[in-house]
Parts: structure tokens; sequence; C-alpha cells
DNA sequence: TATTGTTATACTCTATAACTATA
DNA sequence: TATAGTTATAGAGTATAACAATA
């Protein structure tokens, strides 16, 4: 199938095409803890930054607060995560489980095994320089909620 | 929000929040046409392999038969595309039509422009190399369609 | 038997809108 | 008024499983 040059040489359409071989590898990695790779990275900030609120989590994830509280659930019901008493009596502030501690290490290193080996065609070099592209696209700081979420009611 | 170093230092994890917002930008690029990136992406291809049929088309797309069916579906009812006989009695050969190919030109147009402004911090080199490091990943063609659809009914 | 298109159905992910409690 | 969490509902996208026609 000929992909022709306008949908070649366009970033977007090669990076759609890398999330989704590299997104598919890493599901397969994680399927054995029935996680997807976003509840896999929700796990991970939580544990990242303690105490977190869901809102919080649901703008570095991209997605709003509806969403966060779906992932939220899900990772409280595996007995991953909790919720405890936030910063006043409207927030929740988000823990890692003991267990949730026990999981994420296998968890971890099935995802970097997966990602070393959908990389494993780039040198050292390449697959740092290409982290550092992939950061200037996406900014360092996760999406502003304001799009996903306006608060308004 | 505090990614961690384990999820900063995935190129997957890259990958997708590059996918996120370079896929919100193409959308909102396409939205006077009423089209997303995937099925932008069918009507190129469609325009590219005269006469293809749906099976190779959605294994080009990585989406099984019934799914690219769907995408014909849509390009059909708005007039862009054709299903015409195709070499045995059970395919059909996709055609671009004339009002596709009318306004093929300005969405390639929109894409490229979106694609460009997403990736305007990266230099002309970077741009490049991004591109070459991009399709080392997904490699040169599309994803194998047996693990999508089996064939097996 | 295998393949193409097709249809019906279901699942995942996410958004929207509204409500409650709190600030 | 604004914000955090919650709930119910809806939509997009895709998969699975079956079927008919054809190879």
């Amino acid at each position: 199938m000929n992909q022709g040059t306008d949908l070649r040489g366009l970033i977007g359409y090669q990076i759609q095409r890398a999330h989704l071989v590299m997104g598919a590898d890493a599901r397969a990695a994680l399927a054995p803890f029935d996680l997807s790779p976003a509840k896999f990275t929700a796990l991970l900030l939580i544990r990242d930054n303690p105490g977190c609120d869901q809102t919080a989590l649901g703008r570095a994830l991209s997605v709003n607060r509806s969403s966060a509280m779906k992932l939220v659930n899900i990772l409280e019901e595996r007995g991953l995560v909790e919720r405890r008493a936030g910063r006043d009596l409207r927030t929740n502030a988000l823990f890692l489980l003991p267990e949730g501690e026990v999981q994420i290490g296998a968890m971890i290193e099935a995802v970097h095994q997966s990602d070393a080996r959908m990389t494993q065609g780039l040198s050292r070099q390449e697959a740092e320089q290409l982290l550092v592209l992939l950061r200037k696209i996406s900014g360092e700081e996760p999406m502003s909620d304001s799009e996903a979420d306006t608060g308004i009611a």
C-alpha cells in the first residue's frame, strides 16, 4: 500500500503510527497486571505525587475530572491506591497502597522492557535524541486542563 | 505535577503525549471539513492507491475489515469516494470522486499547516531527524493485518 | 476451505451536563 | 460564585462473531 508523500512527510502521521505499535506492545506487556497504559501512568503519577488530588491527576493525564474519577475508582477497587482526606473537605488526597508498591516494580520493568524492545532499531544516541525531540513537541508540562474541562457546570 | 524519571525516560510515554497534542491540533484543523484525522488518512490512501479494496485499506490503517467498512461508508455518504466493481465479485475497488479531489487539496494544506505549527520549535534538521527515527520504530510498511483480524470466522 | 464484504453487538475510553458539598 | 467530587448519559472508535456470496 503506497502511503504517498503527503502522508510520509507528516510528523503527526508518523507519530500516530509509532504510537499505535508502541501502545499495542505496552498494552500487551501490562496485560498480566490487567492494567492499560493509561492506568499504569496514573498509578505512577500517584506514586510520584503522593497526596495529589483527582483534578491534578486528570490534568497531568489530559483527561477531565469525570474520566480521572473512573481511573481512580478502578485503581482503588484493585487495592492499589487509596483516597484519604485532602487539604479541604472537597478534595481527595491520593496515595499508593502497599499492594500498589509491591506490583508497580514489576509493571515498570515490563513497560521498560517493552520500550526497549520497540526501540531496539535505534542506537543509544538516537533514542536519547528522540526523547529530546518529542519533549520539545509536547512541552515539558502536561496540556492545560482548560481545553478538556472548563469547570463550568 | 512531577512526572518522575520512570515516565520521563519512556519513549512510548513521550510519543503518547506528542500524539495527544498533535492529534488534537490536526483534528481542529480538519474540523471545517468534518473529518477526523483517521478519515482524512483513509481518503489520502484511496487517492494514492486507486482501486484498492477495503481489506487493504484497513490493513494500511491497522483496523479490521469491519472498521474499514465504516470509514468507507462515511466517505461514500459524503460523496468523496466511490465503490466500483473490483477484480473479482467479492471485492470493491475504491476511488476518489471529483468532489473528493476538490476538497482534498485544502485538507492537505490545513493538515500540513497544523504539522508545521506543532513542530515549529524544531529546526529543519531536527524535524527531518524526527521523521527518520519515527519511521524506524513503526517500520516503513503498516502493521500486519493478522494481528487485527485473522479472517477466521 | 478461504476470502470479501457486510451486519449486529459489545466494549473501552472519554466527554458533557447536572447535582452536592464545600470554599 | 467557584471548585472538587460525583453520577448518569452519550458519543467515537474499534473489536468480535456471525452470515452470504464468491473464490
